[in-house]
DNA sequence: CGAGGAGTTGAAGCAGGTCAAGCGCTGTGG
DNA sequence: CCACAGCGCTTGACCTGCTTCAACTCCTCG
């Protein structure tokens, strides 16, 4: 129900497209930053290092997720960003995110409603980290995962893509590389999820929600 | 340096104030929210419940946070927010929301300003949950609340106010009860922080910076 | 054909969880 | 005014989920 004006703005906003390739970074934590990323195709993560050479996966960006939409009157990135899978990016000034919402003000209800979701995602990712097991946490972020696509693609069955390593896993819940393989494992040993390159099955959704505490209410709220 | 309809403006905001009783929750988890809330006097915390009994503190809101800000059209809301001491708060219409960012550019730049930081402290309790010991935890933590409150109260030197229980903590950091003491109690042995009643006392802030890994530009990025 | 990345598995140690008990303070009611 | 209930904090003892170190396999790519 977009007008025409709007939607030709959106469109304009596509021009200024670049492609990352694969563990490449595009935003450089405490690095100047002053680009707003959209997400066209591919995976990207938002990610912090540690000194030791330990590394806490934030976020996953999918297409159409925005990177750094708030960055208008901040100079450095208070994480970093690279692409999982080779990404292609709509790179669009910050100025232009203030401009849309003076003038389309129906395009920035649409980004509120991206910010809110995004702190919805943010804050299961901290809950997953707190307060769930090894294996509640992969199943939790496999649901996450599923429930998102489920938002941008058609029906895809049960399978999850999960272009990420193990390593990336590990990375993304807080647990050691060994353990997260033996934690995958042990769901796939219950017959929860099956495994195969790139995907994740997820047999059983709802025994899978009952046992990782999943609240879909966090991410439907978001359907359209 | 903002103009006097923009002044009047922000105080017309504070008509509508509220106070809230220790541990009373004023925005509940998977219920309608429709309102934007501006902390005006004390603390409160968000949160999420899971079904064990166990519980996830996402972050702290100060005087001066705001919560709730993308509310518009979002229908429930995705986590719990409670008052830690006796709370002030003015309660906001959503549709003033929309309406300052038409109007009033430069108040709107602040709001974004207010996401952004959220975002970073969001982030940095990821961090923490993720990939920091216990020790670090509570070295972290302490060091964010210290420098929220360099930027809202005058210097205080080197304490920082701590109005939440031991179990309040425990559950901001993903830790048991139990570990949280003794955590404490081996920073206070190591000399790095002193414990007095509802306060912490940071005795040797490089010390705890660098052990802690904390990164001050997450915060510093947001001094005025 | 060799190197290097990703996954898998075993063994040993430790950080943190759980259970349990006791202390000190505060508020409340007999 | 005292008793006692309840909450917050502390400490001990024991247990386990997870980490670390190490080795081996499989696959891909140059």
């Amino acid at each position: 129900m977009l007008s025409e004006e709007e939607i030709e703005f959106l469109e304009g906003l596509q021009n200024n497209t670049l492609t990352v390739d694969r563990a490449q970074d595009f935003i450089v934590e405490n690095a100047d930053l002053r680009t707003t990323f959209i997400v066209i195709e591919g995976w990207a993560i938002r990610y912090s290092d540690l000194s030791t050479g330990r590394r806490q996966i934030l976020s996953y960006a999918l297409p159409g997720d925005i990177l750094g939409l708030h960055v208008n009157f901040r100079a450095t990135a208070t994480y970093s960003a690279s692409a999982l899978t080779p990404l292609k990016l709509a790179a669009v000034d910050p100025r232009r995110v203030i401009e849309i919402s003076q003038k389309f003000p129906i395009i920035a209800a649409g980004l509120s409603w991206c910010t809110a979701r995004e702190f919805a995602i943010l804050g299961d990712q901290a809950i997953r980290l707190g307060r769930l097991s090894a294996r509640q946490r992969l199943a939790h972020l496999f649901l996450e995962l599923w429930h998102r696509f489920a938002l941008i693609e058609n029906d895809n069955g049960n399978w999850v893509e999960i272009p990420m390593t193990q390593r990336d896993l590990a990375d993304t819940l807080g647990m050691s590389l060994v353990h997260t393989n033996r934690s995958l494992k042990s769901l796939r040993d219950a017959g929860l999820v099956s495994v195969s390159k790139d995907y994740v099955r997820l047999n059983d959704v709802k025994a899978l929600i009952e046992m990782s505490e999943f609240n879909p209410e966090h991410l439907t709220e978001f359907q359209i």
